[in-house]
DNA sequence: CCCCAGGTGGGAG
DNA sequence: CTCCCACCTGGG
């Protein structure tokens, strides 16, 4: 048990216990496992900590033994988006489908993964379900990233993953997404884009260059923007939200329920969708 | 054993 | 532009 005591997160929303889960292991990041009640453990760039839902609804951490609490401490705080006031988004919604949701997920937040964490799991997560995209990237991080405890890994770097062979990209369970992975990764680093700087691009500009990349279509970019670069008015449309779209909109294709989620929900279609996505597949 | 999954790419209509 | 299906693989 490699971990530090644990200590509280300086302003920390609150959280109910299913927002906690959803928020961490509902489809955003890939990258925690619930280890016991409100616990989960993971990774967050290189650090390695176990998140601890308290009864107060409060969280605290727990990382590993020697490393520096106070930027963890920070980056954790980035990471859960301590700083954004998720209630007022869903007041300045008039919408009683967005409030109804809203009602059933009152504490969900949105997830600020890296840019390149974000392009990375979401390459690898085509049509596949949560356990197994958990696995993929799991078995990538192994293999392929830095060690930064027995049994914590790193996600990969772009340089890693383009030059794996390809026995090992196969070794984790990619399928056909492994050569579109590493195909973008060839060419993220051929075009010598910094993925980071997808945060200061105007979200239109970012998903056009997202969508060059191999395994990229209009979903995994939006997913990447919402996830990786704080991109709110990105909508991802999956299967889950295709089929709450048409339910609660009589909207039946992708392109429409984009076009109608940035006229309707604009600056905050991407929090919007969260709380539409956890409610569909809560109550199918 | 058969089928499909939180999607994309590429070709046809 | 909209269909349609192959693409890997594990799990039901």
């Amino acid at each position: 048990m490699p971990f530090s005591e644990k200590f509280a997160l300086e302003n920390s929303p609150f959280f109910t216990p299913s927002d906690f889960r959803e928020t961490l292991d509902g489809g955003q990041s890939f990258r925690w496992r619930q280890v016991e009640k409100n616990t989960f453990e993971g990774v967050f760039e290189n650090v390695a900590a176990r998140l601890i839902l308290e009864g107060s609804g409060k969280v605290s951490a727990q990382i590993l033994k020697g490393a520096d609490k106070k930027s963890a401490a920070k980056k954790i705080a980035e990471f859960l988006d301590f700083e954004r006031d998720y209630a007022s988004i869903v007041k300045s919604c008039a919408d009683p489908r967005v409030k109804a949701a809203a009602k059933k997920f009152p504490t969900l937040r949105i997830l600020r993964q890296t840019p390149r964490e974000a392009i990375i799991c979401f390459i690898c997560s085509s049509s596949k379900r949560i356990v197994q995209i958990k696995q993929c990237v799991g078995l990538l991080s192994k293999y392929l990233g830095d060690e930064i405890a027995p049994n914590f890994h790193a996600l990969p770097s772009f340089e890693k993953i383009a030059n794996a062979p390809d026995e090992v990209l196969k070794s984790c369970k990619l399928g056909f997404r492994a050569a579109y992975l590493k195909r973008a990764a060839q060419k993220i680093l051929a075009d010598k884009f910094d993925p980071e700087s997808l945060r200061e691009m105007p979200y239109p500009e970012a998903k056009k260059y997202l969508l060059t990349l191999s395994g990229v279509g209009e979903k995994v970019a939006d997913c990447i923007l919402l996830f990786g670069a704080a991109k709110f008015e990105a909508f991802p449309v999956d299967t889950w939200i295709s089929k709450s779209m048409a339910s609660l909109y009589s909207l039946k294709s992708p392109k429409d329920a984009r076009a109608f989620a940035s006229a309707q929900f604009g600056a905050n279609a991407g929090y919007i969708q969260q709380l539409l996505f956890a409610d569909i597949r809560a109550n199918p």
